[in-house]
DNA sequence: CTGACCGGGTGACAAACGTCACCTCATTTT
DNA sequence: AAAATGAGGTGACGTTTGTCACCCGGTCAG
């Protein structure tokens, strides 16, 4: 029997997953949580061999509450159970200790069967998921210039960004241009628009 | 038997409600479509007594595939089931034609019930969303604002969005300006966050 | 030690942005 | 019919934004 834990914010995804995984004759759903900050103590609690982690959750989010678990218990199996396949997450959730990484697009009969892959050994990811993360290639934007645009991406004016970060105005100008650039984009917009879309944050 | 359809574009969901909805003794899940454009057929060909609509969906979204299928066929019961409880979409639901507003946040047991006291002539809305509805008002943006600032909510420039819209640069500029203020926004970016969220695109 | 290099920070400038005062024109009010 | 209203459109203005050339202080190869 495969003991699975559900981390989902989604009350009613949650509940028809766990129903749905419920129905496999090898797999038992052992818990339910809806926030990312309970989900360490739930596995703990529960003793659950699996897992599925959605990535939005309030509290914390997923790819940081699977590092978390990971550290804690190195045995439990995790897999990334996300709505956007973006290939920075990926990457997160591969470094975070994931065993698999599966978009919320795919076919529903193949959650069963990725669990029990995982279980076995395997590492499960979404084949177009992995193709884009391949082409897509690495983060391009540097620490400071990813704490600049993250800052910026409420819609704050420079000055706010600058005062709340305590740098220079033009400083923060600097940073938001070459995101801008480095994201093939021409207004600060744009350019949080596609490096939250790339995960890139 | 309740014959019902379900329009999801994410599968996962989408067969996970499936399979929820199909261990109730008097419901059947009778069509289960990913697209929007593809709502109106599928409801028509399997006779169903109810709709239960995603509103973000790929080629049509779901508020206006309830406006389409009301018109085509005003006995099936309309419910929209979503992520986000934003007073406008409610609002568009009912005047869509819309008998019930659920949210995925709510618990997994209310669905078959409200598919059932909708199926009653009830009118089932969630709420929480009903209060927050109450207390939003109606959207104090004007069509050409609403126009406006969804064409700039890509994060284009000004000029772009003028010529695709037909318009002196000038004229944004004014309508932008004024979508800010009414949005108690300082920057374009602010007022399409907040419209965003508030449902009133 | 030196010189190249690179992330991080500063100042100057043109272009784009947000605001305002004003115009036009159809509709409503009286 | 005249006045008032209000949505849609234009021009001029000060400010913010995006870009560029440049400066600083580590680090690393030679």
């Amino acid at each position: 029997m495969i003991r699975v834990l559900i981390g989902e914010d989604q009350r009613m995804v949650r509940g028809a997953l766990g129903t749905l995984l419920g129905l496999e004759p090898d797999i038992e759903v052992v818990s339910q949580v809806g926030r990312g900050d309970e989900i360490v103590a739930a596995a703990v609690d529960s003793r659950a061999d699996v897992a599925l982690l959605d990535i939005e959750m309030p509290g914390l989010d997923g790819l940081s509450a699977a590092e978390v678990l990971h550290r804690t218990m190195p045995d439990c199996v995790i897999i990334i159970l996300t709505t956007f396949g973006r290939p920075g997450y990926l990457r997160r959730a591969m470094e975070a200790g994931a065993s698999g990484f599966l978009v919320k697009d795919g076919p529903a009969e193949d959650l069963a069967a990725a669990i029990r892959r995982a279980m076995a050994g395997e590492r499960v990811i979404d084949n177009a998921l992995a193709a884009a993360a391949l082409s897509a290639g690495p983060n391009p934007l540097s620490t400071r210039e990813r704490e600049v645009l993250a800052a910026a991406a409420d819609g704050s004016t420079i000055a706010s960004v600058a005062s709340r970060l305590f740098l220079s105005e033009g400083t923060v100008r600097n940073y938001l241009s070459s995101a801008i650039q480095k994201t093939d984009a021409t207004t600060r917009m744009e350019a949080v628009l596609t490096a939250e879309r790339r995960g890139w944050l």
